[in-house]
DNA sequence: ACCTATTAATAAAT
DNA sequence: TATTTATTAATAGGT
């Protein structure tokens, strides 16, 4: 647009380009500014020069807002990731907390079994540990009671199976006395005759 | 600039704006792309309109692209708190491994103690933890024991040096009886009458 | 969307 | 880098 025309391919001649350069780019800028106005836009504009500077223009505030808009609009994804990541962090700070007092639970759990403790204990805590191992006790004794009554339980109920069979065939032989084609053969497993070995694994 | 001059202020007629703006955006553009090509410049241009539309333009690759290496260069402690954060989070996650490998060690120990596993107890398993924990049991009375023994040895030594201390006083008195002025002064303290505080802190 | 009178931008020279 | 000026490019308003 002056004395001659341009030709749409970069100059050659580094100096003419800098020149160029800097008054295209004021004038871009100019032209950004005047449509922010005059059509109420927002223009953020940035420049990378090949000389490695950069340039900005941001009509509304600080380009980093204008970017950050920018983003939420076109790329929300990426925004959920940001979050996605912050609760990754959230959670993971949770689990190491949880991790940690496992740990020390287990921690005094150990020095407890050792012994190890007893040495620097004070009287006070020793009686607090007596108290926690005689619970520990008592829930001991609970779940070998409860174990004991179901396996009392279950020789009942294997009594019971056992007593049945033996009547059915007390029956059957009485029923058939002096008839020995008809007694049932050994294939009939309708009344087991023997129990299974898992049943007396206690 | 054609037939009459454009004030800088927002185009109040809404149709007259939405052309020009139009036009301008088209213009805007191709001046970025112009200078782009003559001075070798990457730019990156993004109009938010007034109706909530998004225009852009990158001329190297995508706007993306662009962008970050924008913030690289503009704001680097944003790549930086970006990179901290992974930090954090790679960080995290070691440590819960370390967290979850020292739990397995000492639940390990902790089954090594009872010998068994603590889910699924047998019968004779539980046998043998409440054997153990009675043994514990007796290891703590012992230990309880052994305080209070200490305890009654102290108290005895107490004991003994208070007597020891009112044999002397009392000696000390006879020998002066009626020669007030020989009395021992109560500054002296090579027999402390009083006991320090700390020694009935059992 | 196209036309064109007019303004704005700017290339080259200084 | 700033100014000048001849020239081209952009575009406002009309169709």
């Amino acid at each position: 647009m002056a004395r001659g025309k341009v030709q749409l391919k970069k100059i050659e001649n580094p100096v003419h380009r800098q020149v160029t350069f800097c008054k295209r780019r004021t004038g871009l800028f100019k032209k950004a500014k005047e449509l922010s106005v005059l059509c109420d836009a927002e223009i953020g504009v940035f420049i990378h020069s090949s000389q490695g500077k950069i340039f900005e223009l941001s009509t509304k505030g600080d380009m980093q807002g204008l970017i950050e808009s920018y983003m939420k609009s076109t790329r929300p994804e990426l925004i959920q990731a940001d979050q996605a990541v912050e609760n990754q962090s959230m959670h993971a700070k949770r689990e190491i907390n949880m991790l940690n007092q496992e740990i020390d639970i287990l921690q005094k759990g150990l020095r407890y079994m050792f012994g190890v403790e007893t040495g620097t204990m004070t009287l006070d805590e020793l009686q607090v540990l007596e108290k926690n191992l005689e619970i520990w006790i008592y829930h001991i004794r609970s779940a070998k009671m409860d174990i004991m009554f179901q396996e009392i339980q279950l020789l009942r109920n294997k009594e019971g199976i056992l007593k049945a069979a033996n009547e059915y065939l007390k029956d059957k032989i009485e029923e058939n006395i002096g008839a020995f084609d008809s007694v049932p053969s050994m294939t009939d497993s309708s009344y087991p005759l023997t129990i299974q070995n898992n049943v007396f694994q206690f």
